[in-house]
Formats: C-alpha cells, sequence, structure tokens
DNA sequence: GGTCACGGGATTGTGCACAAAACGCGCCAG
DNA sequence: CTGGCGCGTTTTGTGCACAATCCCGTGACC
C-alpha cells in the first residue's frame, strides 16, 4: 500500500465542523451547563435527531465529541448519558483549574498597566452583563456568563491552547457543581469576578500588587469548590451492606 | 417529548471503547509519535480500513478522536492529515506543559521521602529502559519512553485528570518536535530524566531541596523547546508576491 | 506557449436498512 | 404474594450504497 510520504500540508480551518454540528453541540453543551440537563440524562440519539431536525448520525457524531470533552458518557449499547463526576474527579477538575487558572493570572498580572483598551472595554462591558444577569435574577445566564468571564481571562493572557483546555474544564466544573451543589447559599461568585477585574484593572497604588490577582482567583475557585458537598458519597448500592449490617431486625 | 427528568445515573466504564477501536487509535498515535507518520501527511480512509482490516466507518471514527486531540487535522471534502502544528501552536503546547508540570512535580516535592517503594521501583524500571534504549541507539524507543516518564511521573501526582491532559500535550509536542527539530544536536533528555528521578528520590542531603526537581523539570522543558527552530517561518505562497515584487526582470 | 475550462477518477460525506443488544412487561411457578 | 424466566419492543451499533466534492490530467482557445 502506499501511504503518501509527506504528502502536500495544507493549512486550513480546524475547528470549524459544518456548521450545524457545532451548533448542536454548543446547544446540548449549554443546556448541560445551565442544568436544563441535570447529571445522568438520558440523550436518546432519536429524539436529539428529531429536536434538532438531523439525521441520527449526526446527532451520534456530536455524541462521540461530546464524550471526548467528558461532558457525556457514553455506555457501549446502552447510550449516552450527561456525565455525573464523581466526587474525585471533581476534585481533580477543580485542582487543575487552579494550576491553570493560576498561570493565567499570573500572566495577566505581569502585563503592563493600563491594560490595552480593548481588554480593559471587553472586560467591563462583561462586567455589565453580569450584573444585568444579576439584577434580573436570571440564573441561567450568570452561570453562562461566569464561564465565560474565566475562558475571557484565559483568551486574554494569549495561549489559546491553554484556553482550549481551560475551556473543557470549565463545562466539566459546571457539571460538578451540578451533581455536588448544597442545598444551600452560593452567592454565585458576581461579586468575586467584580474584585478580580478591578485588581487586574488598577492593583492599587501600594498594595502589595504583585500577585493579588492571582491570590483573589485561587480564592475564588477555593470559594467555589468548597460550596460543594464533596464528601465521601458512596453510591447507594454500596451503603446497603454497611447501613443494614446485622440490623435485619434492629 | 419526553426526555426522562434524572433517569437512572449508570456508572460504567468511559474510556473503554469496542476494544479494537482503541487499538487503532494507539496504533496511529505511536505511529505519529515517533515519526514514521511525519505531520502533513494524509491518512486515507480506505488505506487504514485495509491496513487493520477494519470497515472504513471505524476508521472514520478513530480520526474523529484524534482530531478531537488535535493529532490530526480534518479538512472538510479533503481527509484527514498528521496535524502539523503552526510555531505558535509549538510554544502554546510548551507553555501549557511547564504550567502543568510545574504543578506536576510541585507536587511531587511535597511527597514525603523515601517515596513510597512502588513509585521508587516503577522509577527505576523506567530508568533501565531508558538506558537499554539509549544504549541500543533505539531511537523510536527512547522518544515513546521519554513521553511515558512524564506521563508516569503525572500518575504519581495522583490527579487523574490532569494527567490526562498532559498526555494530549505530549502527543502534541511530539508533533512539534517532529515539525520544528533542527538538523543538528538532541540529547534527548535521557539525562534529563536520570537527575530528576535522582532529585525525586533523593532531593540531597543540604541542598535547597525546596523546587530543585521543578527546577530541573522546567530546564528540561526549555531545552528541548530550545532544541526547535521556531522562527517566523512563513509559508512560501505567502512570499511570492514579496519576493517577486518589481523584480520579473531583475 | 500559456492559461482556462472541462471531465474522469478517486475520496469523502450522508442517509438508510438491517443486526444485535438491552430493557420492560407479562406470565408462570413456587 | 414473591421471585424468576422469556418474549416483544425499543434503542444502539454496523455495514453498505449512493451522493457530493475535490484533485488532476487533458484539451481547446487565446
Amino acid at each position: 500500500m502506499k501511504t503518501a510520504p509527506t504528502a502536500a500540508p495544507p493549512r486550513r480551518a480546524s475547528r470549524g465542523r459544518s456548521g450545524a454540528e457545532a451548533r448542536i453541540v454548543q446547544s446540548i453543551g449549554e443546556a448541560i451547563a445551565d442544568r436544563r440537563l441535570p447529571p445522568g440524562t438520558k440523550l436518546a440519539e432519536e429524539s436529539l435527531a428529531q429536536v434538532f431536525g438531523v439525521s441520527r448520525e449526526r446527532v451520534r457524531k456530536v455524541l462521540l465529541l461530546l464524550a471526548q470533552r467528558r461532558v457525556v458518557t457514553l455506555i457501549p449499547n446502552r447510550g449516552a448519558f450527561v456525565a455525573k463526576p464523581t466526587a474525585r474527579e471533581a476534585r481533580e477538575v477543580f485542582e487543575a483549574r487552579r494550576v491553570i487558572e493560576r498561570a493565567i493570572m499570573e500572566t495577566l498580572d505581569r502585563l503592563a498597566r493600563p491594560l490595552p483598551p480593548g481588554v480593559l472595554a471587553r472586560l467591563n462591558e462583561h462586567r455589565a452583563r453580569e450584573e444585568a444577569a444579576e439584577a434580573a435574577g436570571d440564573r441561567k445566564a450568570l452561570i453562562r456568563l461566569s464561564g465565560q468571564f474565566h475562558l475571557l481571562l484565559a483568551e486574554f493572557a494569549g495561549n489559546a491552547t491553554l484556553a482550549g483546555i481551560l475551556g473543557d474544564l470549565i463545562d466539566r466544573s459546571g457539571l460538578a457543581i451540578a451533581a455536588f451543589e448544597r442545598r444551600s447559599s452560593h452567592s454565585c461568585s458576581a461579586e468575586d469576578h467584580r474584585r478580580l477585574i478591578d485588581a487586574l484593572a488598577d492593583p492599587g497604588p501600594d498594595r502589595n500588587r504583585a500577585g493579588e490577582a492571582v491570590r483573589l482567583m485561587m480564592e475564588h475557585l477555593d470559594t467555589i469548590e468548597r460550596q460543594l458537598d464533596l464528601e465521601a458519597k458512596p453510591e447507594p448500592l454500596i451503603d446497603l451492606k454497611s447501613v443494614f449490617a446485622g440490623a435485619d431486625g434492629e
């Protein structure tokens, strides 16, 4: 057989699928992000195909893509389900985010002030959007914007590769939040984001500017993770034998 | 339509495809890693299907997977090609590796010494393997082992998510090396790895143990990147108009 | 002599139809 | 009444065949 040795190396778009596909990926991705599709939900191929008005194999391809990004879980002969991270995986995702976002904030912190006008403008624009969503009590929008904020910072840091990785991690942390959030409070971080923008835009006169934004980001991520209930939550089926051990009559 | 709200959330294998698929992915991945398939090589579906004795759609799925990992580039109606990173992308990949591997080394460095016997054993086992490959002059094996070494460290750090991300980055940096390596030297890092293992196993008596392994890793990655020729290499086709501008008769 | 246009061949993309597997339900036995 | 078994239906998996697109070689025209 002949494998063309070093054929013409073409350069063109890498992400752009046939459009409709990307649209479905994003649509499902957002639905998962804002909890309309909670972890564990079955994603039947036929249903999705009808909803989006495409053929089943198109849906199949999308599902394969999302599975690769760990947003859905593919079980052979069973189908696709919205991924339900384990507590361990949730911790790992947040740890990974800390690693990457610390690096991003350090890069941003090293940027010359004042920030480039385009950057500052987009930051403020985003801040306005978050405040609007907050005022309107639009929780779904707030969640989506919160993710976009972190991605925006990654973009400003200038490393598209890291930004792409972080994008996946953000999606997965959204999943983790959906799976492990407590019934109780969560300030949803709009205030945290405000402070972060402030620290980036103007580190202050004499405060130890060094790493202020970094510190804020680490605290921000810690806050989010701490709002989750990641204690040992063995699956119900596992508990049965220990719960009822020697207590059949009790 | 009815989307089962919070259906039974099953838990089972997430990675395990039908086996044959994973085998093909790994096979192609390794072929790319050790330069048997240089960047730009066309990967015709039919040929691959015959080589691996599977149907074309199976190959198609594998190609889609590899494309998601940025190891191959999919061009609509043109086919699949071994990815040829741009210089910018290569720099980004190495930057990302520095970010992640620094975190990994810091975690490892915080580990109590002496290292757990299992860890030390596998480290030494790997060292032996690399030395054997080095002695035998087996370049392909050395490349593969070099990647495995970094992945091994990530594994010891205990974060499977980060390890998975790093795995992709290692594959892509292999691609970058294939695309940009200079004709000249490269000590292939076996010595660097030895020193890294030593620093991890025994930081030394009074040396500033703090961060010694981290420092070595950063230097190691810098060394690799510096051996590449990442200077501006505009594509030939772009140069045409500037090269021949007003010089038709010369 | 060079450039453009067209057509053959090959390769990728897509839908369809069938095969395999799993789930749910009902039936039967204990 | 409870537990197990077996069948039917639904859903997923796979291969095939056709349609669309692109590359390349040939020929005509300027």
